[in-house]
DNA sequence: CGCGGGTGCGCG
DNA sequence: AAAGCGCGCACCCGCG
């Protein structure tokens, strides 16, 4: 058994995992015969000795960033030396990302976070008004060291609970250590790595859609004219309300003075103007938000762009900005200065299923649907080199489904599966249906908890002909809405021999499931006496189950494909079930095969996991 | 002027 | 009686 050694470092940015050159300012050291907070290069020397040592276990609180930082200053850390105790909280309680923070942990154990800039301020090391981001400028200092320790701290306490917490669940300490706690490598790998963009072809691609803009945001001035600066919807009808300034008057375009309510050009990316402009035009609104503004979005306006011509060019402009607004300027503004590699984030401790996210830029939604968005991903390529090798989990989804539905008695899905049977085809045979996309995408609405309404939606049918195919599969598919839902929800409300936390911070015996890889899942809710949100709780269980268990399969099998390899794979990103690498050309057919191997040779529980790894010119094709 | 909420929409 | 789930981000508004 090694000794503990908590580490946590104070550096200047948070954005250090990309950037070298950020100064680390300390490095605090606690174990159970010392503890101190010892600036940059002494701090880093000294953990390199405790580390070189063999004696220590690491313990960080997010080591993702702590490790890449200690490995921008050139600290060696191997793989798999070192706990982290907010991926430790995080898998006790997926549901609530507060107790991801050191700050609430540090309230529960009575060892609140050091308040650092007031302290600094207190202290006269800065001036009444200073920013947090200046107090993090400042190098090395008393105050500093005083809000490291105590961060050294709460860590120490946090990572004795977690423990605790894994010895009473096997499981969930599965979880962690087969799977959350080795992707933290993958994680630093990807975000250190990145995706590489052509960024020619991607500015280029910009500029032609901008200039798409121009004549249909003219037909708009035209169209939509002026309208009112401040429109509000009072009991679903529109009202004007003049804006009054300060001088008592009214103004508009901060320039010409009105005596009356302004008027400003017709904003087509405002939904109160949009409502405003169509009412002009006789369009009757069918449904409104809460807020009691009529929706006006895609689905609602588009069945009526013969009656209303303006809608195909508001919905053709909205699209259009969408696209240069969301994934062409922040991956320009990103990839500049970079070689053309743009860098995101990933957190792993955010989503309630344990899926990652993606931010800053968001990589997990560039458009693959439309012509215009595959154009954009067309941009994502390989360097000089490398070949891009891109697989994903085939219909993960079903292939759990089938496995819990195996467990409740219907083996029929997993049966398909093993004999290489298209359920969804079987399905609208079954089923009568005339198509298998709307076959596959009803069942699913189904099976998340979608009502006849939702459901007659995403078949695209009248409510009337869905509610045949609606009786239809409820009836042929009984066993999963009579026995394996409720079943689901059964187990969420298990009552535990233990505590756990609970959403409002309260603690509870109540209230989680599992994922089939051991990851808990908790929704308070499910005991709840409100019906609307009881109902909630039920569709989000059963949905994080599946959803859950294929985020932890496909992190798992990452882990394995790229660990096994003879290879060097290169991870750049993840989309959730759909891994993208970069692999030397000379590597690239043997990594593919390897990874299309290792994801393939997997049996979950009896039914057979699949996926193909191609090497690809660009990221439109798979 | 920064922040949070609402709306809408991209992906899985 | 009535209900798909999970994310992040652009844009607008109101708030203080």
């Amino acid at each position: 058994m090694k000794n503990r050694l908590v580490v946590d470092v104070e550096c200047a940015s948070l954005a250090a995992t990309v950037d070298a050159d950020i100064p680390l300012h300390c490095v605090g050291l606690r174990s159970s015969s010392f503890y101190h907070s010892l600036p940059g290069k002494e701090g880093v020397e000294e953990l390199q000795k405790l580390i070189d040592s063999d004696e220590y276990r690491l313990v960080f609180h997010n080591a993702s960033f702590d490790v890449a930082v200690l490995r921008t200053q050139g600290v060696t850390i191997p793989k798999g030396c070192y706990d982290d105790t907010m991926l430790m909280a995080y898998c006790l309680k997926p549901m609530f990302s507060q107790f991801n923070s050191l700050s609430v942990w540090g309230q529960r154990f009575g060892k609140p976070k050091v308040d650092y800039l007031k302290e600094l301020i207190g202290a006269g090391l800065l001036p009444s008004d200073a920013s947090k981001s200046e107090a993090f400028k400042l190098g090395f200092n008393p105050v500093m060291e005083l809000y490291n320790l105590r961060d050294l701290d709460i860590t120490w306490l946090l990572y004795d609970w977690c423990l605790h917490q894994f010895t009473l669940d096997s499981r969930v300490s599965g979880a962690y250590y087969d799977i959350e706690l080795p992707y933290v490598e993958v994680v630093m790998a990807m975000e250190a790595n990145g995706m590489f963009v052509d960024t020619e072809q991607l500015r280029a691609l910009g500029d032609e859609l901008r200039e798409r803009l121009i004549p249909l945001d003219l037909e708009l001035e035209r169209v939509g004219g002026l309208v009112p600066s401040s429109i509000k919807w009072v009991n679903n009808s529109p009202v004007v309300v003049p804006k009054a300034y300060k001088n008592g008057e009214y103004k508009r375009l901060g320039e010409t003075v009105y005596d009356h309510c302004g008027l400003v050009p017709f904003n087509p990316q405002q939904s109160t103007h949009i409502s405003w402009v169509l009412l002009a035009k006789g369009w009757k609104p069918t449904e409104y938000t809460k807020g009691g503004c009529p929706v006006t979005s895609a689905n609602i306006l588009e069945p009526l762009e013969k009656e209303h011509p303006i809608i195909a060019v508001l919905s053709e402009r909205s699209k259009l900005n969408k696209l240069i607004g969301t994934f062409i300027k922040p991956v320009l503004i990103k990839a500049k200065d970079q070689d053309g590699y743009i860098n995101t984030s990933y957190n792993q401790c955010t989503t309630k299923t344990t899926r990652l996210s993606s931010s800053n830029p968001n990589l997990q939604n560039i458009p693959t649907r439309t012509p215009d968005g595959k154009r954009i991903r067309r941009c994502f390529t390989a360097p000089t080199g490398y070949s891009l090798v891109i697989g994903d989990l085939s219909s993960i989804e079903v292939r759990i489904l089938a496995v819990l539905l195996d467990l409740v008695g219907d083996s029929r899905v997993a049966d398909a599966i093993r004999a290489g049977d298209d359920i969804h085809a079987i399905n609208q045979a079954a089923w009568g249906m005339d198509s298998r996309s709307p076959t596959k995408n009803g069942f699913f609405a189904l099976v998340y908890g979608a009502w006849l309404n939702r459901f007659a939606l995403t078949i695209d049918k009248p409510v009337p002909v869905a509610k045949k195919f609606f009786n239809i599969i409820r009836e042929d598919y009984k066993v999963l809405f009579e026995t394996l839902m409720p079943k689901v929800w059964k187990w969420a409300r298990k009552k535990r021999g233990y505590y756990v936390y609970t959403e409002s911070g309260r603690k509870s015996r109540y209230g989680f499931v599992y994922g089939l890889l051991g990851h808990r899942y908790h929704y308070e809710n499910i005991t709840s006496l409100d019906a609307g949100l009881l109902s909630a709780a039920k569709r989000e269980c059963f949905n994080a189950v599946i959803q859950g268990t294929g985020a932890g399969l496909f992190k798992l099998l990452t882990l394995r494909g790229l660990g096994t390899s003879r290879v060097d794979i290169f991870p750049c990103a993840v989309v959730h079930d759909e891994l993208i690498c970069l692999i030397k050309d000379e590597d690239a057919i043997e990594g593919a095969a390897h990874l299309t191997k290792v994801f393939s040779e997997y049996v979950l529980s009896g039914v057979p996991i699949a996926a193909t790894f191609n090497i690809v010119d660009n990221w439109s094709l798979k």
